[in-house]
RNA sequence: GCGCCCGUAGCUCAGCUGGAUAGAGCGUUGCCCUCCGGAGGCAAAGGUCAGAGGUUCGAAUCCUCUCGGGCGCGCCA
């Protein structure tokens, strides 16, 4: 890049500059290669000091307070309370959780947030589904509601309604009426009864928000209309075919949007602008929407809506992350994913079937925007096949080791002990090691600023591969003291970032296995 | 038809804010257990980075087009 601005080729500057490089007792030699490269080899001693650093710091190691504390948002998984929580939300809740643990990690403020459309035309939809249920109806009747939902749940939600049975959701109890002609009571019921279904989903799966947001609030607090007014006033609605429009297309948008209905009903649009105006309120200069690619037609439209405000909202605020489709197969078949029909591949199926930790890795472990297969037999396994326990069983493995020192050599060791001579670990392994260690707190920045937590399961499969190639060929508990306990302390680094690592991808690491 | 995303080894994928001989796992082939947990390790074979142009000293990476695949294009959300 230098030799442009120098005028010369950038192997001759690079002679030039490795010329006038100082002594240092950290680079053992320096090296020029290929069109221009400077190759420092830094001394083995420097490259594992790493290791000492890692155990003084514990779990704090890679941590960085480049956020100063500042508000960020993120709004992931926001289901429709209209039936259970599938692969895609699965992958939506995974990925959304690590990216807000990478952003604590780096210091920032952040809110998770859940937002629940429980207005509108698919709760009705919802309400008239199971009351033909209720009514004793299945899918294939002819009086059956045109786009009902299909599932078997909604049977059960049914079920449920007649028994008079009452569901928590959202610290409020809702008891079944009974009564199959009650619109308002099978429709209160049945969105809470499907709330509660979803919380116990993210709770198995180990996902907490800090906020959850009912679209039905922003109605009943007049932000809705607010937004409308406010809309009118700047002049970019105008009345057509008896519905009331937004010229979306001054920002960017292909063609207007319709806000308010001819049955005088908003369109889902527009209590999305009102909820995200509602976030710029409350003082979120970032934030960031989890969602499937399949709404990504909403980005361009709720950014237009926004600017249409006037309210001082930056051009591309907010920030999207969309992931790609998730495809489930078992057995080498693809699992169908339809709500419609009865064959549903749940989120809670999964993480009984695999278990919570194989279900976000393997759910986090590709990029974003590429679509997802999720192969449950792999999942399943148990075997190096396997990433997840292939990672976990390195940081097992130390962990049997340190058990071994304390009770056959009767040594007893805490985890963040820095011990031995570092200088003493000289093999190429043990500096590679180490280099792979002090990778880690920039990978922690990159994968939070380029909101891509898959660099994370990527980092720790290479770790743990590093280690048990390692720990193959050569053992640490030698009878060498400062040795063995040099080799120690840089296995118990290896376990620090391996744990770390796993904790911002909200994946346990076990001491035995 | 229009818009967004993807197309890298037999398979699943990294690498993509341009730089050195394009990496890893699985699978295949051949090895290693008196040895801190074989839930492991070593080695080999395997690639026109979908294709064609362009920008550049240099392109898997940036731009354009073509071809494949997914998603979206509702007064549904």
């Amino acid at each position: 890049m230098a030799a442009k601005a120098a005028g010369c080729p950038p192997r001759q500057l690079a002679e030039a500059l490795v010329q006038r490089l100082p002594e240092s007792p950290a680079v053992a030699k320096v090296e020029i290669a290929g069109p221009g490269f400077i190759n420092f080899f830094m001394t083995a001693e420097s490259a594992v000091s790493i290791a000492g650093e890692i155990l003084q710091q514990g779990e704090k190691f890679g941590r960085n307070d480049d956020g100063q504390g500042q508000k960020v948002q993120v709004e992931f998984v926001s289901a429709n309370p209209t039936g259970p929580l599938h692969v895609g939300h699965g992958r939506g809740a995974a990925i959304g959780d690590a990216l807000c643990r990478l952003l604590e990690a780096n210091g920032y403020d952040v809110t998770r947030e859940f937002y629940y459309n429980d207005a509108g035309a698919q709760i009705d939809n919802l309400t008239l589904s199971v009351q033909a249920r209720a009514k004793g109806l299945g899918p294939d009747d002819e009086s059956w509601p045109e786009d009902g939902y299909r599932g078997e749940y909604i049977n059960d939600v049914a079920e449920a309604y007649l028994k008079g049975e009452t569901v928590v959701a959202d610290d409020r109890g809702v008891t079944g009426k009974g009564a199959p002609d009650d619109m308002a009571a099978i429709r209160e019921f049945a969105v809470a009864y499907l709330r509660r279904e979803q919380d116990l989903d993210l709770k198995a799966f180990g996902v907490e928000f800090d906020v959850y947001f009912l679209e039905s609030s922003l109605y009943r607090d007049g932000k809705v209309e607010a937004a409308v007014e406010r809309l009118k006033e700047n002049g970019y609605t105008y009345e057509e075919g008896g519905a009331m429009w937004l010229r979306t297309t001054e920002f960017g948008d292909d063609k207007d949007r319709v806000m308010r209905k001819q049955d005088g009903g908003y369109t889902y649009f527009l209590p999305d602008v009102a909820y995200h105006l509602d976030k710029w309120q409350r003082g979120f200069t970032t934030v960031i929407n989890e969602q499937g690619a399949d709404h990504h037609s909403t980005v361009t439209r709720v950014r237009a809506g926004l600017q249409a405000l006037n309210a001082g909202i930056p051009q591309g605020w907010p920030d999207y992350v969309l992931h790609q489709m998730v495809m489930v197969t078992r057995s080498g078949q693809e699992v169908k994913i339809s709500k419609r029909a009865g064959s549903y591949v749940t989120l809670r199926d999964l993480i009984d079937e695999v278990g919570r930790d194989a279900t976000r890795f393997f759910l986090t472990a590709r990029r974003v925007d590429s679509q997802l297969t999720f192969d449950i037999d792999l999942a399943r396994s148990q075997t190096n096949d396997n990433p997840v326990y292939y990672i976990q069983y390195a940081h097992a493995r130390i962990c049997s080791v340190m058990r071994k020192l304390a009770h056959e050599h009767g040594i007893q060791r805490g985890y963040n002990d820095v011990a031995g001579d570092l200088a003493r670990l000289t093999l190429d392994e043990e500096k590679e090691l180490a280099n792979q260690l002090a990778k880690y707190p920039e990978l922690v920045r990159n994968a939070a600023a380029n909101r891509e937590p898959h660099l994370l399961t990527h980092y720790l499969r290479e770790l743990a591969g590093q280690f048990h190639t390692y720990y193959n060929s050569h053992k640490a508990l030698v009878d060498d003291a400062a040795l063995r306990d040099a080799r120690l302390t840089l296995y118990l680094a290896v376990r620090q970032v391996i744990a770390n690592g796993l904790d911002l991808l909200g994946i346990s690491a076990p001491e035995e296995m």
